[in-house]
RNA sequence: GCGGAAGUGGCGGAACUGGCAGACGCGCAGGCCUCAGGAGCCUGUGGGGGCAACCCCGUGGGGGUUCAAAUCCCUCCUUCCGCACCA
């Protein structure tokens, strides 16, 4: 018999893939399209086992796609800009350009080795002009509508990468860079952002797609939605000012004891006495400060400094003092606050600190009239509110509400946690922002006929921090389009979650240069049907993607407003120590060493089987080995019975001294044989349909585990021959080379990955015989093997005859006999 | 603190809509084959009791619903993840 040499086969078919051009998808193909997408990796140079995580399974499952009779798009790229290319430039001297490209030709030599079914000649480049073009042609077309825009804010910085951030991009407690692990420091800088706030609503409605419920949910907490009324506040003796404040509680706004300002609200300077001004001054340096250090200081004491103004309660006209502390924040809702410590924990810290009263406006159930202990955060009856007292707390809220607005107030409205979407980074390797800035014309789009605006190949890459382009002279100085004049570049790049917001648009056209895609092929294949990724993206990439998608049917470029129709979080590869793998624990494992040893397909296969795709898991060296074994196990059986004059000599013939079990006694006539078959085609396919890869192959085992067992007196007669073809198809989404070259020794013709997947036959799935269970009170007291189709009152008879039933009845009387039709009987006694 | 997910053998995990707990694999034990094996094949493997047929217990703890609970309800504990002065 052929030996399994996993190595060689599997380099065979590859390169005889490739030559057909098996993986082609081809636009406008009758056959009904599906775009599966995996998300693109970023050429750090190696193929880590993580990549094969997220990829194999995502291959199986669009060849299996394929096997069902779709036309399926599967491309692959590169997310190729970033800060790693940049840092390799500074350290070792390498053009970002040229550390990139190395990387991706050695990852596109890893990736085949995978055996995937990707479209190589649609790959996608993100740092080639050809693509980047068009991230600085969407920028414009957000620029027209407003949804760019440059302003001065309070943003992070990272010091080590020497660039500002986005919000998501500021991770944890300690607030550090998502990329490097540094905390990060506020500035003040001018930056551009993209209006994400504008589609804020429309981002919370998941309708129409299917993602995962931990997806959304990190979504919807992200954007933070809270309804509430803004309000204003009249300043006593400051005639025409005042300012606003947002609350979710206008039904405690009788219980205003005082207000707070953020310390940098814009009112403050204004608004101060000069006796308070020392304080204030002395209290917003120490505000300034303590925000540009960590803030690790939930746990820190409320403070603030009364200003010496007095806010005027726009129900009742009662005066309260304003104060500035830091526990209010300039940069959510109005950055003001009407004080209500009764009803509120931070604004009931802050009263007793500063010695304000603390009256209740919303009665707790059953309240005897005294001082509460902690603020009351719960419905109640509303008490000293003037004529909105005895109304429920629920109630009073409208009416309050309503009052507002009638009498122009304030008016209801919604406040978001999301904050507009920084993409300035003071980096070179990154899509350059079309914009210019002339000293007579102010801020000028670049003329789209001008784009791209190209990165200069001869940056300096310099240890300082500073970004390239803003020492490159040639780069920044240019000239106005609009007067001529002399003028210069911005010199800041794009976020690189912008490559990431419309590749998946690109694939489907990627070499169009008149447009980012062709609509026509859009058509055809948009949206995408499945997309599969890691959770890690929830609130950046998968909320800007969900955004841009939006904003280009606002541009009328599609006719949908949401980019994937179902999406996947594959989970976490660990290392064999059950940590994250990592270089410094030394736990990292190699796919190539395995690919190069067991093969591509056992490595494929095994990571399917190692449990539930989207619990991800530790690595075990050991059981690779197990599902190598269950290979060869597919190997040699297959093999073994399809050349011929190898099958019925002594040697297996001794197995069947043994008896066979059960079940499979009467398989002489390959029935038993035939429904095996069936109900693994069954299994296989509902599971590869919802990803349950590991049982799929699970299932798979056992009918080989069968097929070993009844081999001898099978082999040869037909039910074999559609048993041996349909494990083959099995197979095939999952471990496409070997189940290629079975296919190819059996006689079939090429190739499998073109054949139809097998269809079952739902009688033939169903067991002929079935195992019933016996029970007494609910106690299992037998099992016996009856015919399928047994009816109720066949089975009760049964059970009441059977010895073992009688036994445990002890002679009791029967109360209710329960029948489960194919399952078990329990017999209830009196 | 708020929000979410999850707790099943020595290990990874399986169990449709409440109906045989532990499929499949790893590991372990015994056997066969072999010059040899860390290769291959076969058998066994949740815990306890029994010579055995068999019996009892068992899905994080406690309680409940039900003829029947890993699955549904209440409560507690633990772990992981996200957000965190968001007014």
């Amino acid at each position: 018999m052929k030996r399994y040499d996993a190595v060689t086969l599997e380099a065979k078919w590859q390169t005889r893939w490739e030559k057909d051009r098996l993986h082609e998808a081809r636009d406008f193909d009758p056959r009904p399209k599906f775009y599966f997408l995996t998300m693109y990796p970023y050429p750090s140079g190696d193929l880590h086992i993580g990549h094969w995580y997220a990829m194999a399974p995502s291959d199986a499952a669009a060849r299996w796609r394929r096997m069902q009779g779709n036309n399926v798009l599967f491309p692959i790229g590169f997310d190729a800009f970033g800060l790693p290319a940049e840092n390799a430039a500074i350290q070792h001297g390498i053009h970002p350009y040229k550390w990139t490209m190395d990387n991706i030709a050695r990852m596109r030599r890893q990736l085949r080795s995978m055996g995937a079914m990707w479209e190589w000649s649609r790959e996608v480049v993100t740092c080639d002009p050809e693509y980047y073009v068009w991230n600085q042609w969407f920028f414009l077309k957000m620029y027209n509508r407003g949804l760019a825009y440059r302003a001065l804010a309070p943003v992070d910085w990272c010091p080590k990468d020497h660039t500002t951030l986005a919000r998501e991009q500021v991770v944890g407690e300690e607030r550090v860079c998502e990329r490097c692990g540094t905390p990060v420091i506020k500035k003040n800088l001018e930056q551009w952002f993209l209006k994400i706030t504008a589609y804020a609503d429309e981002l919370l409605d998941f309708s129409g797609i299917e993602w995962p419920d931990r997806v959304r949910t990190l979504q919807e907490n992200w954007i933070g939605k809270s309804l509430g009324v803004e309000f204003e506040l009249k300043v006593q003796g400051h005639p025409g000012v005042s300012f606003r404040v947002f609350t979710t509680r206008p039904d405690t706004v009788y219980g205003m004891t005082f207000a707070v300002l953020a310390p940098e609200h814009p009112l403050v300077d204004q608004l101060t006495t000069p006796d308070r001004r020392a304080d204030v001054e002395a209290y917003k340096f120490k505000a300034a400060r303590q925000s540009d250090i960590e803030r690790l200081s939930t746990e820190k004491e409320r403070d603030g400094v009364p200003i010496g103004a007095f806010a005027i309660n726009p129900m009742n006209g009662e005066h309260a003092p304003i104060f500035i502390a830091d526990y209010v924040l300039l940069t959510y809702g109005t950055g003001a606050i009407q004080g209500v410590p009764a009803h509120d924990a931070r604004d009931l810290d802050f009263a007793r600190k500063y010695q304000l009263p603390i009256p209740v406006v919303v009665a707790p159930p059953g309240w005897d009239g005294r001082p509460l202990a902690e603020a009351y955060l719960g419905e109640g009856t509303m008490v000293n509110s003037g004529p909105f007292t005895g109304l429920s707390s629920r109630e009073g809220w409208e009416r309050i509400a309503d009052y507002m607005e009638q009498r122009g107030i304030g008016q209801r409205k919604a406040s978001y946690r999301l904050h507009d979407w920084l993409i300035s980074r003071q980096r070179y390797w990154g899509t350059p922002i079309p914009i210019i800035y002339c000293s007579h014309c102010g801020t000028v789009p670049v003329p789209e006929s001008d784009l791209p605006v190209r990165l200069p190949e001869d940056a300096e890459f310099l240890p300082t921090g500073e970004s390239p382009l803003k020492l490159h002279e040639g780069f920044r100085r240019t000239r106005c389009p609009q007067c001529g004049g002399q003028a210069e570049r911005e010199t800041d790049t794009m976020d690189t979650f912008i490559d990431s917001s419309w590749y998946q648009y690109r694939y489907v056209s990627p070499h169009d240069t008149q447009r980012p895609f062709d609509p026509e092929v859009g058509r055809y294949w948009l949206p995408v049907d499945q997309y599969t990724g890691g959770v890690e993206h929830a609130v950046m990439h998968l909320l800007y993607t969900r955004f841009w998608t939006k904003v280009m049917r606002d541009l009328g470029m599609v006719g949908f407003g949401e980019p994937m129709l179902r999406l996947f979080n594959q989970g976490v590869i660990l290392g064999e120590d059950g940590e994250k793998m990592s270089k410094s624990r030394g736990n990292v494992v190699n796919p190539d060493a395995y690919v190069n040893s067991v093969g591509a397909d056992t490595v494929r296969a095994y990571l399917m089987f190692i449990g539930p795709w989207e619990g991800g898991g530790p690595w075990n060296s050991r059981g690779i080995e197990g599902v190598h074994r269950f290979l060869q196990r597919v190997w040699n059986l297959v093999h073994d019975t399809t050349e011929t004059g190898k099958r019925g000599n002594g040697e297996t013939r001794k197995h069947k001294a043994r008896g066979p079990q059960p079940e499979t006694r009467q398989s002489n006539d390959g029935h038993e044989l035939q429904h095996w078959t069936h109900k693994t085609i069954k299994k296989v396919t509902e599971d590869l349909e919802g990803f349950h890869f590991n049982t799929a192959i699970a299932a798979l085992m056992e009918f080989v585990n069968y097929m070993y067992k009844v081999k001898d007196e099978q082999a040869g007669a037909t039910p074999w021959r559609e048993a041996v073809r349909s494990l083959v198809l099995l197979l095939a989404p999952m471990t496409p080379h070997i189940a290629e070259e079975l296919w190819a020794s059996m006689g079939e013709s090429y190739s499998v990955h073109q054949q139809g997947w097998p269809s079952y036959d739902a009688t033939l799935a169903r067991a002929e015989l079935v195992t019933l269970v016996l029970q007494v009170d609910g106690k299992v007291r037998d099992r016996i093997q009856v015919p399928s189709g047994l009816t109720d009152a066949k089975a009760k008879e049964m059970a009441l005859d059977n010895e073992k039933v009688r036994r445990f009845m002890d002679g009791r009387q029967v109360a209710d006999i329960v029948v489960v039709p194919g399952r078990l009987v329990n017999v209830v006694t009196k």
